[in-house]
DNA sequence: CTGAAAGCGCTTACAG
DNA sequence: CTGAAAGCGCTTACAG
């Protein structure tokens, strides 16, 4: 079996000549004699040892185990952000357990707490998440990352949505839209209240602007349906907001299935800004959000929250900003 | 700390009144009398408890994780994958752990070791593939996955790919090209060789078909600026075969940075059917390997060799299928 | 600085 | 069917 190292800190303890606590010391920056721990450090080299995690977490404070919990992994945003966290986690000696929508809510509760995971990054949370509730009742720490839940007891990181979708109504505004429509993301996301908020508020601002709103749920296909129906109605709108990147490529493709020339006969706009969106044969307007970024801080927050666990909670929300490609033009 | 766990199988034992040798058979489907059973997973339930996965694997024969190692997890290609093999592995309560390209080689098999895997996924091998050979040195059980290696001791799976490198010049031929290039995925990964293979043996019985190649290293980056070049030469090509689709997408966003229209002035195959590839706004054709299938399989494979560790190695080769799409036409 | 010992929470023979 | 005990490979006080 694989499972049973080849060689324990017993055996590197003999073979040094020193007891295995002594061994325990050198791994893990104990007090011990140059001397000693020379011998020690050859002998380790020697068989390359690894110490037993499932060992170590055992009888340690900590798992060294953090728990991402993301939703769909082939949205393109998801891999962009794991990457980030990666970094920063092994750049700790930390490692990392992903919990995607291939679990329930009860499965993947149940697996963060038999991994003994010592925080979670929780980034799809909905309101009244009831699997974000859970994960904090059992006395894990957490932070809530990219997708935040107001008044809940935790440290959180957004990007400034209200701001987004505000940047993005403007834009469609001064370029003489006025029969717009919004394909909102998924009921309950914050990104999606606040994108929702800040187009709204905008185009309301601009007093004669004819806003039609359909759900998206922020999925490829339901997007593509919806913006196809969207698109064969008597007097469809000249301009549409996606409130993400994903839903903004299906409403580009269900265009190109209509035969809907885009920009000159719609402009559409998402927001993120993933790598895909700045192809030459997407070029896509849409608002950035520091996606890296958001993954980074989500991370230091709970470093942080675990280092300190009676710090106050901190709530980051980092900036946005516009970028116009070619989807959009004057109506 | 969230490690300790809130409850243990002593308590869960001292509260049904039984010993904790006979919590864990109840847990573990050994033999244990009905009432007993009944009052023991009565506690189990009022507790929703969860058995320490640390504990279970420093003791047990087996960790129940799964080491999947891929590369880089941007790639449009992984995320479908990993999530078969997530499916899979959920449903044998088994738990996934994934190295991708953000440690090196070593770390990656430290890692491995230091989870006690009870057997990997190698997705991405190259010739002489140092982590792979590292991996089965240290017995651990390993597959290889989508990328093969000739006559390394492990089962394989891998889509028929030098049929793909076929059929696609049989297409790029059947519609008259003659001036044909090909973008070479990564030197040393057998999809590449493969690929090539084909592509290069039907061309050359055409007897009249020019055959330029350029290097993509199955990186979308290397691409663009390699199709640039190739694109602004005395007399480029007319068809151009990548050896996958994500750099088919780069030759695609590279040809329109250029002006070139495809298909008018350029036709461009890919490899692979990622989901992107049929969206209306890329609409790429290509040779379809089954994705999801690989993934599978790869996972079916190791669990088939964990239970049976002297069975004679699998090579499994699936059928691909060549998708026409419309970034092809007539030279 | 270093060793002997306890103990983390389980699974697995071993008795009965 | 069930309990008592050993032991997995470590970390962490506790002595010395």
């Amino acid at each position: 079996m694989a499972r049973r190292p080849a060689v324990t800190s017993v055996q590197i303890a003999r073979e040094a000549g020193v007891a295995q606590s002594t061994v325990s010391r050198v791994l893990n920056g104990g007090s011990v004699a140059p001397g000693t721990r020379r011998r020690v450090l050859e002998v380790l080299a020697k068989y390359d040892f690894q110490p037993s995690q499932a060992a170590r977490s055992l009888v340690g404070a900590r798992s060294g185990l953090i728990g991402v919990v993301i939703r769909d992994l082939t949205n393109p945003f998801y891999p962009v952000m794991i990457k980030a966290m990666e970094r920063v986690l092994h750049a700790q000696g930390l490692r990392l357990t992903l919990v995607t929508d291939v679990l329930t809510a009860d499965e993947g509760l149940a697996l963060l707490r038999r991994e003994g995971v010592d925080g979670v990054v929780f980034t799809s949370a909905v309101a009244d998440d009831p699997l974000a509730h859970r994960i904090a009742g059992h006395g894990i720490p957490l932070v809530l990352c990219h997708r935040t839940l107001a008044g809940f007891p935790a440290d959180q990181v957004e990007a400034d949505n209200v701001t987004a979708g505000r940047l993005a109504a403007e834009h469609v505004l001064s370029l003489g839209h006025r029969r717009i429509a919004m394909v909102r993301g998924l009921a309950g996301a914050s990104t999606a209240a606040q994108r929702g908020r800040g187009f709204r508020e905008r185009a309301a601002e601009a007093g004669d602007a004819v806003l039609t709103e359909v759900d998206g749920s922020y999925d490829y296909a339901a997007t593509y349906t919806a913006v196809r129906a969207l698109l064969s109605e008597h007097s469809p709108p000249t301009a549409l907001f996606c409130q993400n990147d994903v839903m903004a490529y299906a409403a580009l493709n269900a265009a190109a299935a209509c035969g809907v020339a885009v920009p000159r006969e719609l402009s559409v706009l998402g927001c993120d800004d993933v790598p895909l969106s700045a192809w030459e044969r997407i070029d896509l307007t849409t608002v950035r959000q520091p996606l890296e970024r958001i993954a980074e801080v989500g991370v230091e927050l709970l470093l942080g929250r675990l280092a300190e666990p009676d710090a106050p909670y901190r709530h980051e929300v980092l900036p946005v900003e516009f970028v116009e490609r070619s989807t959009t033009a004057p109506a």
